[in-house]
DNA sequence: TGAAACCCTGTAGTACAGTACAGGTTGTAT
DNA sequence: ATACAACCTGTACTGTACTACAGGGTTTCA
């Protein structure tokens, strides 16, 4: 299959596949006479795969990794884990600091909706605050 | 006070200063004979407004308008309201969204720990499955 | 045969938030 | 007097993940 259909299979764009190309995460295809990339089903998959993992929060850069250890015999099972180990504790991370940003930024919203003028609006006042 | 001691002050970089300039955060400053920029503490105050705005996750598109709300007579508090509420509804959108890549995550890291061989690899095998 | 649809390449642009650099001027301290 | 720090300008680069475009070649179908 062509690069199209490629791109409808996997659901993403053409020019993506290009790109994910050049990143090194897909491998070169064949090609015809003509010059036109030649896909298999397994393409499918690994764009597929990229699409998981993204959703998942992995960076292009570390979707490399983990199609390298998927691909190759270089690397073990355990080195999977200590990706997605520290992208858990990222995650993890983020979830905190977003929970302490809700809780300021809502305690700020009432306040706020008592005050009218602009004058004494507690949002405005909060953000004047040096740390 | 000129550029660095701005800087040192509001703990920023100095090219950040005219970055803001330009991108319209912070107003055009006085200049000496020589061109030198001139700021005052209110500039200092200014920079503190934008790191706790970045702080709460607001973007600085998003400061400008806050700075042009605090700056001007022209919007309400319930203006700046307005900005909070959206931007407290992304927060928790987006901690529903890492929360559920939490559990995801974290269930194949414990099933992971199970599997020795890149074969039979619980994430690599999750991530290659079609939705 | 000829138009439309598809493919190719390289380059540039998008958004975000800066950072770095080249090449020049001014201010300060010894 | 002169070295050095700090300032000025404009432009280009960083990283992330694409997207768009110009200018050409190929395939397919009527």
């Amino acid at each position: 299959m062509k690069t199209g259909e490629l791109a409808s299979k996997a659901g993403v764009n053409k020019e993506t596949i290009r790109f994910y190309e050049n990143k090194g995460l897909l491998p070169n295809p064949l090609r015809t006479d003509s010059g036109y990339r030649l896909y298999e089903n397994k393409d499918v998959e690994r764009l597929i795969f990229i699409k998981n993992a993204k959703e998942l929060g992995f960076a292009l850069s570390e979707i490399k990794e983990l199609l390298a250890i998927a691909d190759g015999n270089v690397f073990k099972c355990c080195d999977v884990r200590i990706i997605a180990e520290n992208k858990l504790e990222f995650i993890e991370n983020q979830i905190q600091q977003l929970t302490k940003l809700k809780k300021t930024l809502s305690k700020l919203v009432i306040t706020c909706k008592q005050s009218e003028t602009i004058s004494d609006c507690p949002i405005i006042e909060s953000l004047s605050k040096g740390a």
